[in-house]
DNA sequence: CAAATAAAAGACAAAAAGGTCTTTTATTAT
DNA sequence: ATAATAAAAGACCTTTTTGTCTTTTATTTG
């Protein structure tokens, strides 16, 4: 479903929330190992993303990664499209072409019911609501992620 | 959401099944152009695909590709199975290990809703039912696939 | 300022996915 | 039998994804 920088993206983001609710601005180093992500796989793919301005980074003494809380909450569906485009999001699920309402492939409306979902939850949920459920352990009992 | 390989299989499948019902075994070069995929490519997935008994082959003069009437349908999740793994149907979406009902990472229940929606639609559906569709015109208005 | 620290940048490489082409083998029709 | 046909087998290649490592740049602290 979804691709490895995609993966590690996420759970690189909901690391960094989560520490700095806890007034904590984590290294690179810190979050591959709490993510159990390659080290170096992690720093680049992280790069990006500052560079996309999705989240902040301190060089120097003390620095770290961390959430500018000026900035509005990111939903996932914008990091999933950063990562790895649209495509999950858009067009037909098994690759035909002209498929859509009015020029339908066979399983059209089926996998667009499927489409819809996944596209609300990507976007209803986001890199902050997925740390606060982790604190709150709502629906989370991973130890590497707390 | 599926990869190249899958897509193929399932749209060379159907086509197959489409031209059986017409009384045809078409052969590689044919099924290749109609549905709009990479011929040696193409050939090498359904050698895999009759290697595994989903679908029958004929060597020689008349010959082609032809389903054994006598087997059940082929429901698109052994197909997905067979070319790309059963990733999609298990495991985390956001690849957290330890991510189960009793274990859940922050995004375990909505994202299983919508696997399970997926794996039903894969299992009711099959390559015969999405050939019978496209026959009926039901869903489905793409020249390259009547 | 100098030293230490930590991210940024970018070269490099391994693995997987996607794709091409030639040769071999099996079958059928003449 | 043999010529034509069509899939099977397998070598080879390209692109994308995933991952590694070294060097550079920016920042902070003493």
């Amino acid at each position: 479903m979804f691709n490895k920088e995609t993966e590690y993206a996420i759970r690189g983001l909901v690391y960094i929330q989560l520490q700095n609710f806890d007034g904590k601005r984590p290294g690179i180093a810190e979050i591959a190992e709490q993510i159990d992500a390659p080290h170096f796989y992690t720093a680049k793919i992280l790069q990006r993303l500052v560079r996309q301005g999705f989240v902040e980074s301190q060089k120097g003494k003390g620095g770290g990664f961390y959430f500018d809380t000026k900035k509005p909450e990111l939903p996932l569906k914008q990091l999933i499209i950063a990562t790895q485009g649209d495509s999950l999001f858009c067009g037909c699920g098994f690759g035909l072409k002209q498929c859509d309402e009015n020029n339908p492939c066979p399983l059209h409306d089926k996998y667009a019911a499927i489409r819809n979902a996944l596209n609300q939850l990507v976007t209803e949920e986001n890199v902050q609501s997925l740390a606060q459920k982790t604190l709150r352990g709502e629906e989370m009992q991973l130890p590497r992620l707390r």
